[in-house]
DNA sequence: CTTGACCTTCCAGTATGGGGAAAGCTTATA
DNA sequence: TATAAGCTTTCCCCATACTGGAAGGTCAAG
């Protein structure tokens, strides 16, 4: 099949199935004669486990190893098990992260009247607050 | 002062103090006669606010509408609460979608026994489960 | 005079794609 | 048969928010 029908089956992008065939994720596409990609159902099977994979926020390295555990009939759970564990923590961290802003947001806002006068304490906040923590990872993303 | 100086004040990077000039968030530094960057008391409470408000989490648009309301003496507070408001949902968007995604992954590794056993349902959860989310928040950061 | 620590600009890379151009192929229709 | 619409290809640039490094100029100390 044609490559937007894979990702009409998949739910990847198109761009993005070619996109993950130049970083290596995905094997070459067999060609037909034409130049056309050609995709199978087990191509589609892939694609889907990727998008799956990612949606539950694991990386493109990750998504890499478990496609490589996914197709080792021989592989041990224990691995797979690992690399979700991993992720589960990094998730934890990432959400602390969060409520700790949120919090430090919440209480700024609930001190600021919010009306037209100029006296904000969310500004004064901003002078002022001792931030400790880096939040590399909430901060990338628009 | 010196841009290091200047860095080590303010908690921002050199590095971070040019990008910041080069994308027109702060105006060009003032030049010494050797073509050194030169800042002042001012120039580094500045990137002091940039720092806190970046660590809580506001994109760099943000940053700039913040920098620009921190200013303006006459500013209404109602505006300042409002660009806070709105981040704070979108946190609590992050913070939803990210739990949602941990309580799955939860699910499926307390169903993988772990051991030196292919069967995994972690992998069988990657084939078959309905992903809605599509969770761009929190997949682009590593 | 040399060494080391600064500073400058510019280029490239990170992660994960999206947007769009230019050109070729296919299919349906007039 | 001509043509238009709709697919495909490769290619490069854009976004976010920086970070690293190279090549070269400047400054202070020994």
């Amino acid at each position: 099949m044609n490559i937007s029908m894979a990702a009409k089956h998949s739910g990847v992008p198109a761009k993005t199935i070619r996109y993950y065939e130049s970083i290596g994720l995905i094997p070459p596409a067999a060609r037909r004669e034409n130049g056309y990609r050609d995709y199978g159902d087990n191509d589609v099977s892939t694609l889907r486990f990727i998008s799956r994979a990612r949606n539950l926020g694991f990386a493109i390295k990750d998504v890499e190893s478990l496609i490589t555990l996914w197709q080792d009939r021989n592989r041990a759970s224990a691995d797979v098990k690992q690399l979700a564990l991993n992720h589960i923590q990094e998730i934890d961290h990432r959400i602390i992260e969060l409520q700790n802003v949120r919090d430090t947001l919440v209480d700024l806002t609930e001190r600021c009247h919010g009306d037209d006068r100029p006296d904000c304490p969310i500004l004064q906040g901003l002078e002022t607050i001792s931030g400790t923590s880096t939040i590399d990872t909430i901060r990338t993303d628009g």
